[in-house]
RNA sequence: GGUUCCGUGGUGUAGUGGUUAUCACGUCUGCCUGUCACGCAGAAGAUCGCGGGUUCAACUCCCGUCGGAACCGCCA
């Protein structure tokens, strides 16, 4: 790399340079001055390389983090005084002369060492210093690698990549949209894609085989630590296809890239395939986090001639882990912590003289005892917690919680693993019971199972769409389905969520119209690039892995949006602010 | 919208009613020829987020407010 400032990189010289006069440019990440001797480090994107002189005076005027160009002689290091902790220790230039490009005049914010010390405020308000933190520096490096290597791996199973439109319309399901006025075109708004779904569609219609794209999609809900406002998916869809076609790819796209750049085991494909409907019971989730070796059982049969008025007219659910070194203290607080959800949990265990203890042991009969501790085949030493609630999807969820909270406390999370699996059969519609109608379940354009017999002749909540998420260690990783591509399977499930033909027309008028010249059966799905990058770097938030991300309430502490426009600006929008 | 936690020099922190508000890093000045988290000596830098209250006395306790974070709602 040679060019006006540098001959080589900072990172690169090596013992092979002693001799040579080279030149290198970047940031002084520190000064040394001994008196009448100095030392520095300089830093570019390679690493570090320890600079010297014997003119202090040339640098009396030099700050850290500014960017400098200097020329030297390469020479080995003093007998004794080489760096085994740096890459370039065995080396040393000797200054000749060196000029300060960009000169660092404030007080920084933080040490760019220790940048991750300091508030995420201070972070995203200054993130180009923060960016030059190695480690937060080398993630961007990383993140960008495994992009690459994700494109490459698209294209190399016959995906062609293509841009969807970034201003487009707002799309009647999901989240919120950001919208954008319109000046031309008075009390008229455009959108920005939450996922470029219609226009993936469209391009199946379009007769392009296999689409693929690193797709931004924006999403104007409250964020989290893995949710925020925009991010990226690798959005893929495939025409005459099916959903095991789409898991084929997905299973190789996530293998791949997760044994390429990940540190930890990866689940081997086939992927474990999870119903929903299992995944609720056994999980209490849709995103079973399966580093967790224990699964929730429904206990209330074995239970059912209980007279306790704890257990009477209730739903009984369970696990057993394998130990605890929890005291009798804990478990009371925990059941007190869930009490107000009404909620009761206990437990019984085997203690060392082969005994049933626990907080549940004297409510439960010597016969239930025996029957739960064959059922579990319970040994000395295992805890069976015990939960009580109501039969409803949303005590399923808790018990779901409550598994991960659990594991988490008492260390049940195997960390060694990428634990992949593929939940699908979700249903098809869900029953709106403050509406009292059929709602769709995740979204309109999936192929219900079963076709337009399935949607004739059974009852709405027992079918299941073609749809699928992939899921790794808790966290949902991508979505996607068979989409319904037939106009009369379309109309069909619209009338069964309770819209006619018209607002299909006017909602969802592109796919209603280009269904009608031939469209071909098409399947898909979107991994969702930035928790791939998340589960890789072992970072629990998103805003780690982006580059310039807004802060958790959707600030851009950077740029200081969002901002306010002025008056003229406000006014070609035909736009007025309501106090 | 709700719940919980957190706001102390530039940064990170100590500080459970009376302190000259602690320490480290950084900054500035001086000394120093082999440093690499350089060292040594010194200095500057904080109306303890803001407002009110309790008290003889508040960084500390109470109320409010503003700001930040985690979670719930929301997000397929």
């Amino acid at each position: 790399m040679k060019n006006k400032y540098r001959t080589i990189y900072c990172g690169e010289v090596t013992t092979k340079n002693i001799g040579e006069e080279i030149k290198v440019a970047g940031w002084v990440e520190q000064i040394r001055n001994l008196g009448s001797l100095v030392f520095m480090t300089v830093r570019d994107e390679t690493g570090l390389i320890q600079l010297i002189s014997e003119d202090i005076s040339l640098f009396e005027n030099l700050t850290r983090e500014s960017t400098i160009t200097a020329t030297g002689i390469v020479r080995h290091r003093a007998e004794g005084m080489t760096n085994p902790n740096m890459k370039t220790g065995e080396v040393e230039v000797l200054i000749k002369n060196y000029e300060i490009l960009g000169k660092c005049t404030s007080i920084l914010p933080f040490e760019i060492t220790r940048s991750r010390e300091s508030t995420e405020e201070t972070r995203l308000k200054y993130r180009y210093l923060d960016l030059r933190n190695k480690e937060n520096h080398e993630r961007m490096l990383f993140r960008s690698k495994v992009i690459d290597y994700i494109r490459n791996q698209m294209k190399d199973m016959g995906f062609t990549e293509f841009t969807t439109p970034i201003i487009t319309t707002s799309s009647p399901e999901g989240a919120r949209d950001f919208v954008i006025p319109s000046r031309n075109y008075k009390g008229k708004f455009y959108a920005l894609p939450q996922a470029p779904q219609i226009y993936k569609q469209l391009l199946m219609v379009s007769g392009f085989n296999r689409y693929f794209q690193i797709a931004p999609c924006f999403r104007d809900e409250d964020c989290r630590a893995d949710r925020t406002l925009e991010f990226y998916q690798l959005d893929f869809e495939m025409s005459f296809a099916t959903d095991e076609d789409v898991y084929a790819v997905g299973e190789n796209i996530f293998y791949n890239t997760f044994k390429t750049f990940g540190d930890k085991e990866v689940s081997p494909k086939p992927f474990r395939r999870i119903s929903y409907k299992e995944a609720m019971e056994k999980y209490g989730s849709d995103k079973p986090d399966l580093r967790i070796n224990f699964e929730i059982n429904n206990i209330t049969d074995i239970l059912k001639n209980n007279t306790s008025a704890l257990f009477t007219g209730k739903c009984i659910k369970s696990f057993v882990v394998p130990s605890s070194d929890k005291s009798n203290s804990w478990y009371k607080k925990l059941d007190e912590e869930y009490r107000e959800k009404n909620i009761s949990i206990g437990f019984i265990k085997i203690n060392e003289n082969n005994e049933v203890v626990g907080s549940f042991a004297k409510l439960l009969s010597d016969k239930e005892k025996d029957s739960l501790v064959k059922k579990f085949n319970m040994v000395k030493d295992n805890v069976l917690f015990i939960i009580i609630g109501e039969n409803n999807e949303k005590f399923s969820k808790l018990c779901g919680t409550l598994r991960i909270k659990i594991a988490n406390e008492l260390n049940l999370v195997d960390t060694s693993k990428f634990e992949f699996c593929i939940v699908n059969d979700f249903p098809m519609f869900e029953y709106n019971e403050e509406e009292n109608k059929w709602d769709f379940g995740h979204n309109p354009f999936s192929m219900p199972q079963g076709g337009l017999d399935a949607l004739n002749n059974q009852n709405p909540g027992d079918i299941n769409a073609i749809q699928y998420d992939f899921v790794c260690n808790g966290y949902e990783m991508a979505s996607g389905a068979v989409r319904n591509h037939d106009i009369e399977i379309m109309k069909k499930a619209f009338e069964i969520a309770g819209y006619d033909e018209e607002i299909i027309k006017k909602k969802f008028r592109s796919l209603y119209t280009a269904f009608q010249y031939g469209a071909p059966p098409h399947a898909g799905m979107a991994p969702g690039i930035d928790r791939m990058i998340l589960l890789l770097t072992g970072e629990e938030n998103l805003r780690e892995v982006q580059l310039f991300p807004p802060n958790v309430s959707g600030q851009d502490l950077l740029m200081g949006g969002p901002i306010e426009l002025d008056e003229k600006q406000l006014r070609e929008l035909h736009i007025k602010v309501r106090d």
